[in-house]
RNA sequence: GCCCCUGUCGUCUAGUGGUUAGGACGCAUGGUUCUCAUCCAUGCAACCGGAGUUCGAUUCUCCGCAGGGGCGCCA
């Protein structure tokens, strides 16, 4: 009989999600799909100093904007009470004083600077960083009537036992106790620490496969240890291998954003992001790269898991969240456009040409990469662009040329019915330029227009444009040659 | 210092005891376009090194080297 599947993402709201953060979410939340599970959110705040309520905040609106929801979290709660570490302390407290009370763990009396000494002397003796209490035998009783002093809360570490483990993505691994020593497991009776709150939780909250970051695998068996101690059955574990910056180093503040808020700012999409991270160590086994959050729930497996660090190559999410806006659909686009176009257009300029505000977009669709760039690109349909005259200045172009082609243009225009499609604007058009050099005419027109070097077709642009703006455009151009 | 993990194009990766080592991003070139993007076509580019096993290793073993992670009264 299979246990059921239950997995948890375990962050601690110390600062906004990260990006690492997110995709070991993903994975979680993508094997507990595959599989009919439980993908579990646990808070983990056992440090007050450093956990906010803030940090909790953009977890979770982070997470819901990915689209990785919970099936049980501190606000769903769940049968084994709220999902925050701060908010079971009995729980913790009860195992601790189990632990105590079988001399399994132990009160260390060492003060800060005993320890740091220690570890300069284990250093300087090229030994492991490993911490043997002289406290570990002292009876409990005893101990109890030193606890004003500065203490800590050691496991017993048992001498000279192998510990190994098998890892789902990694095979079997294995460790010496020896190198490990007596390790902190609370500050005190009542502020347990990382590695015992985790081993609690994980087993009270049934979880059956840990999957978590490479950075823990040296956590894994001193958890194992515990769970020895306490007799809580093992869980399956798989450690996935890091997202590197840049630099192959752990991804860092530096290197760009590691934020999930940021990418969102951004103007990725979150069904970009999923794939892109998805994507990062994992693969579907053929040659497809864009993935439905469906198919990737129905097919993904922690066996096909990269073994080694993957950098995050922000290009290729650039592309693909191209392809993501692509595929939306124009009412879709303008919603998620219409904050970014609003910093940088004043509304009543934005609004005023609401009707033509999808069409605008449409336009853009094609050449957008992020929906923070779709701002710069329209902005020239609001109002007059700024440009240097030499850019009207199609190929050896003489001024006279210029103004010639111009002139030609605004004519052509003048001519226009009031309501007209691209298609005609064409026709219209290339039937007076006929077969030369259609540069002379739509260069210095498009750049009238947009003041642009690169954008769509004039055609398309005075489609939208009301033709008294692009024959204003026109006569300014004008103005600009002559002067 | 000690322990652990990892090593295929620049990046994400597929793959094999014998393959022209495949795909995607990127880049370059060409086609389409006034321009840019899209689209299409073509091209560029990799098995960390050295031994060993083997008829034959990118693939298996060992030793190096390189990179990464950990060794908290953080998680």
């Amino acid at each position: 009989m299979e246990k059921p599947v239950r997995v948890r993402i375990a962050p601690s709201p110390t600062g906004p999600l990260h990006i690492g953060t997110a995709r070991t979410a993903l994975f979680n939340y993508l094997f507990a799909k595959k599989f009919g599970g439980h993908f579990i959110l646990r808070i983990e705040d056992t440090d007050l100093e450093r956990s906010d309520k803030k940090y909790e905040k953009d977890i979770f609106d982070g997470l819901a904007w990915l689209g990785i929801d919970a099936d049980e979290s501190p606000e769903k709660g769940g049968k084994y009470g709220p999902y925050r570490q701060s908010e079971r302390i009995g729980t913790y407290k009860k195992y601790l004083g189990k632990l105590l009370a079988d001399g399994a763990a132990f009160y260390c009396l060492h003060s800060e600077q005993e320890l740091s000494a220690e570890k300069e002397t284990l250093m300087a003796e090229k030994k492991p960083l490993a911490h043997w209490c002289e406290f570990r035998d002292v009876p409990l009783a005893d101990a109890e009537t030193k606890l004003g002093q500065s203490h800590v809360i050691r496991f017993k570490t048992p001498h000279n036992q192998k510990i190994v483990f098998k890892d789902i993505i990694r095979g079997e691994l294995s460790f010496d106790s020896e190198l490990i020593g007596d390790f902190s497991i609370a500050k005190d009776i009542d502020v347990p620490l990382y590695n015992f709150a985790v081993v609690i939780d994980d087993a009270e909250m049934k979880i059956s496969h840990v999957i978590r970051g490479e950075e823990h695998i040296s956590n894994t068996p001193k958890q194992l240890l515990l769970m020895v101690a306490l007799g809580f059955e093992k869980p399956g574990y798989a450690h996935l291998p890091l997202i590197l910056g840049t630099d192959r180093s752990k991804l860092s503040k530096r290197r760009g954003a590691t934020s999930v808020i940021d990418y969102k700012n951004e103007g990725y999409l979150p069904e970009a992001l999923f794939n892109f991270m998805a994507l990062l160590g994992w693969n579907p086994g053929d040659e497809r790269e864009i993935l439905s959050k469906e198919e990737l729930k129905n097919e993904f497996s922690l066996e096909k898991i990269q073994k080694s660090g993957a950098i995050f190559d922000i290009t290729k999410l650039d592309w693909m969240n191209g392809e993501y806006i692509r595929k939306k659909s124009t009412e879709d686009l303008v919603a998620l456009c219409l904050p970014y176009l609003e910093k940088i257009i004043a509304p009543e300029l934005l609004h005023a040409t609401s009707y033509k505000l999808q069409t605008i977009i449409a336009l853009e669709q094609p050449r957008l990469k992020k929906l923070s760039e779709i701002g710069e690109r329209v902005e020239y349909f609001f109002k007059q662009p700024e440009y240097d005259k030499e850019l009207l200045r199609w190929k050896k172009m003489s001024d006279t040329d210029i103004s010639a082609s111009l002139e030609k243009s605004e004519k052509i225009i003048t001519q226009f019915k009031s309501t007209i499609t691209k298609t005609e604007i064409e026709k219209e058009f290339l039937k007076e330029i006929g077969d030369g050099d259609k540069g002379i005419i739509l260069w210095p027109l498009r750049v009238a227009l947009t003041g642009k070097k690169a954008s769509p077709s004039p055609f398309e642009i005075l489609e939208i444009m009301e033709r008294d703006v692009a024959l204003e455009r026109i006569a300014i151009a004008k103005k600009k040659i002559v002067a």
